[in-house]
Order: C-alpha cells, then structure tokens, then sequence
DNA sequence: TAGTCTAGAGAACGAACGTTCTCCCGGGAA
DNA sequence: TTCCCGGGAGAACGTTCGTTCTCTAGACTA
C-alpha cells in the first residue's frame, strides 16, 4: 500500500513540475493535456486518474507554486537576515532589503516570466473562480509575510507600510517581466528603503 | 468616397468598442470572433475586411486603449495640476497626487479589471509578440509621463523616481483588480509622497 | 427592365481542444 | 497453462475555434 501510494505521489509530481513548467512558460490556455501529458511522460489515463479536470491541475498548480514559492523567499531571508525578534532596529531594514535581493535572483532566472499568480488572473481570473482565489490567497500570504518582517518597526501602520512594500513588489515583478531589466528589483529596494526609514526617521 | 471612409471608420470603431469590452472583461482567449461579431453587430465578412485576422484586432485593441488611457489619465492632471512648468515646487507633487487619485477613480468604477497590458502580456505576451510589443510601449510611455511629471524636482535621477512610482501605479492597480480594494490607490498615493518628499527634504 | 455588383447571414471547413473509450499487452493467481 | 485485470498508447468523440465560402437579396447603372 505504501508503495501504491509512493507512485502515485511520483506521478502526481511529475505532472506537477510539466504542468508548472509549461503553464508558466507559455500561459495556461496555450497548453493542452496532450502536451502536458507528453511531457510529464504519464498515459491519459493516469493524467485523467490524478487531476479529474484541467482546472483541477491548474489549481494544484498554482497552490504548489505559491507555498514553494513563499518558503524559497522566507528561507532566503531567514539566512539572510537573521531571526531578528529582538529590538534591534537594523534587523528589519536587512530582511526588507533581503527580499529585494531574492527577487533579483529570480529575475535573472533564465526561466523568469513574472509572477505566475498575476499572468494566471489576467488569463482566466474572470472565467474561473478557483484560479481567481488561489491568486487572491497567495497575495494575501505575500501581504501577511510583509507585515511580520515590518512589525518590529515601530511604524504607525504595519499593514498600510506591507502593502505599500507589497506594490513595490508586484510592480517590480511586472516591470522585470515587461522590459526584461532585473535591475528593477533593486530600483524597488531603494524605494522600500525610503519608505521603511521614513517610518523610524527618529533614531534615539 | 468620403461617405465611404466614413462607413468603413465607423464600423472599425464598433467593432473595437465591441473587442476592449469583451477583450477587457473576460480575457482575449475567452472570446470568440463569432460572439465579438454579433456584440459589434457587424458580418463576419465586413469583420474580416476590416481586420484580417485576430492578431490584428488584438493589437488594434490594445494599442487604441492606450492612446485613450493615457491621454484620460494626462487630461485629469493637467486639469487638476496646472500646467505648473514653472519653479513652485508644490505643483509636481499636486500633480503626482493627481496620478493616483485618477487610478481610484478608476478602480472604483464597475467595469475595472485590472491593467489590460498586464492583463494581455500574461495571457499571450509569450506567444503573441504584437501584444508584447504593445505592453512593452505603453509602459514605456508611461513611464516616460511619470518622468515628465517628476523632472521639475530636484531628484538625483528623475528616471529611477519615475521607475519607482511606476511600481507603485503597477502595484495599486494589480493589487486593486485582485483584491477588489479600491483603497490601493490612496495607499500607494502615501508611498509616492514619502519617496516625492525624500528629494526634495531639504526646503530652502 | 435587365444586368451587375455589394454586402449580409450563416453554413462549412480544418484544426485543436478537453475528455472518454477501445484495444492490447504483461504480470500475478489458481 | 489459463484466466484476469490494471495500465499504457492513442484513436475517437463532441465541441469550439479562427477563417473562408456559398447563397441570396437588394441597390445602382444603362
């Protein structure tokens, strides 16, 4: 039973990584499941077997993407800034600006086409609902990640400085995928910069 | 002949009212030259004459929103900013402001969904390279606008300014479309006035 | 009036889609 | 060996897409 369960667990992460692969690379509508399951090298049946529907995949799809996506930005950000509960005031600027540093990391992936969340919206976040929620989800995780890592700042409002480091990200993001530039992240960290030191302007 | 130019310009703008209502609300893929057809009120024959395929039309739509979207966006600043060339340095920021409350505007009006480039590049920006081409191009113009607007300020790089409220516009309005938070907009608004005052903090 | 040309309505076409079904092979049970 | 049955390969199905073709009705010309 174990290891019925093991090949199905094998088979339904090799769809995943075909799925994330070309949905990201190329769009949602201009992949088929005959594509898709030629690449994952899976029959139809078992394609058919794992995700009843396509929009099942897509959904799986995109909640793998978001919580891997999230644990790679905090891990990097945990490494780089410390734990930093503590009261040191330097802290939190270090774990902004590491974020940024991650972002131009991802920029410059030879794989990078934006933010999968964002381009999976704008294909079919009027026409299916699951997708729209996914997105949603993942950028109100982004947004509740943001307000922890300024939350040691004593700013008047930790959520209304996360959103605002939030539109620097998402701007970067559409920025970098539009022009090409992964200099666009540290444009956007310079700006978050200037935002977070206006919150603790007043050094005692 | 004029009578005929005449008939042919205004089945060209029915039909493009009919492609940005539909295109805009339910995504590009999600609808069909048949339905586009019957919502301009135009035969397939006439459609097709007057553009010669679906990429064309796209474009067309794309490239006709912009022109109207930037030049509403110019024509709100201009009439709440001034023409403000001149040294007074309150005028810039008045019409910075501007910029922002036009988006919540925008955002609050019931057939938002989001930036149309952001929107279409992530649909088909890898497939289609007119649509990339055109998001490429409105971004630039208006990032060019925003570099106009910001130049009369004493800012080290007025590009790098205007690159950065840019995110902050990108940001607000992806933020607004997934969230359904017209708020965004005064949010992002604070930002830019933080990152508008810190070059210009030292009033003589 | 007879002839010609335009344009509308929609049928038709080939391709591609998501999904299901059929056929067939190989490996374990009796 | 014989039966059985899960699974792989891919044909098939019904739909929908973008695009083209056919048919016809009416308006203008001589």
């Amino acid at each position: 039973m174990t290891v019925h369960g093991d090949i199905h667990d094998e088979v339904r992460t090799r769809i995943l990584d075909a799925a994330e692969r070309l949905f990201y690379e190329r769009g949602i509508q201009a992949v088929g499941m005959d594509e898709l399951r030629t690449a994952a090298g899976v029959s139809l049946k078992r394609l058919y077997g794992t995700f009843p529907a396509k929009h099942d995949l897509v959904e799986a799809y995109l909640r793998r993407r978001d919580a891997r996506w999230r644990a790679d930005l905090a891990a990097y950000v945990a490494a780089r800034g410390g734990s930093g509960t503590g009261t040191d005031a330097g802290a939190p600027a270090d774990r902004i600006r590491a974020v940024f540093d991650w972002l131009a990391g991802w920029f410059a992936a030879p794989d990078f086409h934006g933010c999968a969340f964002i381009n999976a919206y704008g294909e079919l976040g009027t026409t299916a609902e699951g997708v729209a929620r996914a997105t949603r989800d993942h950028k109100r995780a982004l947004h509740a990640y943001l307000t922890d890592l300024v939350s040691p700042l004593n700013h008047p409002s930790p959520t209304v400085l996360a959103t605002q480091l939030a539109f620097l990200v998402d701007g970067a993001i559409t920025a970098a995928a539009i022009s090409g530039d992964p200099a666009s992240a540290d444009t956007a960290a310079a700006a978050a910069r200037v935002l977070v030191g206006a919150s603790a302007a007043d050094p005692s």
